[in-house]
DNA sequence: TGAATAATATTACGATTGACATATAATCTG
DNA sequence: CAGATTATATGTCAATCGTAATATTATTCA
């Protein structure tokens, strides 16, 4: 039944994915063309027909891969913080320089979050589950109390404010201002997360 | 001296400013071409360089545009508020459905931040200091209090807040969670806009 | 071994890209 | 009106785009 190397098709369009969602992150979805993907893939661009209906299917299904290893990535992060300083752990590795530096393996969100916007609604809502990931993981660390709704509310914008100091971060080109910029981006963040739930 | 109807030049530069800014928002930098953007500002695309040096010299050129447009806009926003309910208004005008609506008409950062990430640091540093306006517009209206750097530092987490908001509510496809995210984004904007300066 | 099939490569399509050289048309000076 | 000059238009360049049809290579079953 299986033709060449069982799961060649399988690694090769891993591969593709593994390099687009790189590739979108650092220089764009519409800066990058099937050609030079398949390319950096090891692969010629007549075959990629085979692993994606389109390039618009393609863009869908990168932005799930790279959710889904932003989700992973930071799941790993949380997992060797210390019990009680999981939230800490959480805002200051997405704060910290190596983030900020490699925006193709960083955040999905933080490095296309305009260009998603722009996407159709159903490209759009592939991605969205992978993002309600990332809140629901803020969610789970923030300090007890409040219902669930609540909590996501208050973790969304906790991840709103990390996700917009990182991006005027990356625009900053002042270095002694993004070190304030991203001082008063954690101290914010943590403010958020932590004020007392409703009723005091 | 002047052949053509004087200001003709001036005129046309601004036709294609005025549209480059808006359709760099609307529909991402890269994926708008020199020569449909002549088109729409009612010109042919060989005129271009008659206006600008390169490509990358329109891009620079219209960020400025669309960040000076931006301020303006809030500030006549802000004039309109009451005295007293000025960091209010600024914050309900930044998160209301007109402006999540239209990202050719709207914040320059919000549309655009990832993709000025990714300019040149000349390019960056000829939008950065518009987008340093806007913080600064937001620092004017914060409680009394605080050196100037910390008013400052403390107007870039309330944009962070308020642009990180704004992109999120862009992508999101369910409109109910739209609304809880506007909701809880003005929340958070203003308590951190509103939290006592020194210690305690 | 040879036929069947699966994965990828080759080649090509028309359209579009940024850039530029040259031609046209519109305006003012004399 | 004549002539100089300026703004815009036309036409073209190689390169690249997404997509697809077809050819080639690699693998396994009979």
């Amino acid at each position: 039944m299986a033709r060449y190397k069982e799961d060649q098709k399988r690694a090769s369009r891993e591969a593709i994915l593994q390099r687009a969602s790189e590739r979108f992150r650092r220089e764009g979805i519409a800066a990058v063309g099937v050609r030079p993907l398949m390319a950096d893939a090891g692969l010629t661009h007549g075959g990629f027909y085979a692993h994606f209906a389109s390039r618009e299917d393609l863009v869908g299904a990168a932005l799930e891969y790279a959710a889904e290893a932003t989700l992973d990535h930071f799941r790993e992060a949380l997992a060797e913080a210390p019990e009680g300083q999981k939230l800490e752990r959480l805002i200051s590795t997405y704060l910290r320089p190596l983030h900020r530096d490699h925006m193709g393996l960083g955040c999905a969100v933080a490095a296309l979050a305009p260009e998603i916007a722009r996407q159709d609604a159903s490209t759009r809502r592939r991605f969205d589950v992978r993002r309600r990931g990332i809140v629901a993981l803020i969610a789970e660390h923030l300090p007890p109390g409040g219902d669930a709704d609540a909590r996501l509310d208050r973790a969304s914008t906790v991840f709103a404010t990390l996700m917009g100091t990182l991006q005027l971060v990356r625009i900053e080109t002042d270095a002694a201002v993004v070190e304030r910029l991203v001082a008063a981006g954690r101290e914010a963040a943590l403010l958020l997360a932590r004020r007392p739930w409703a009723g005091s």
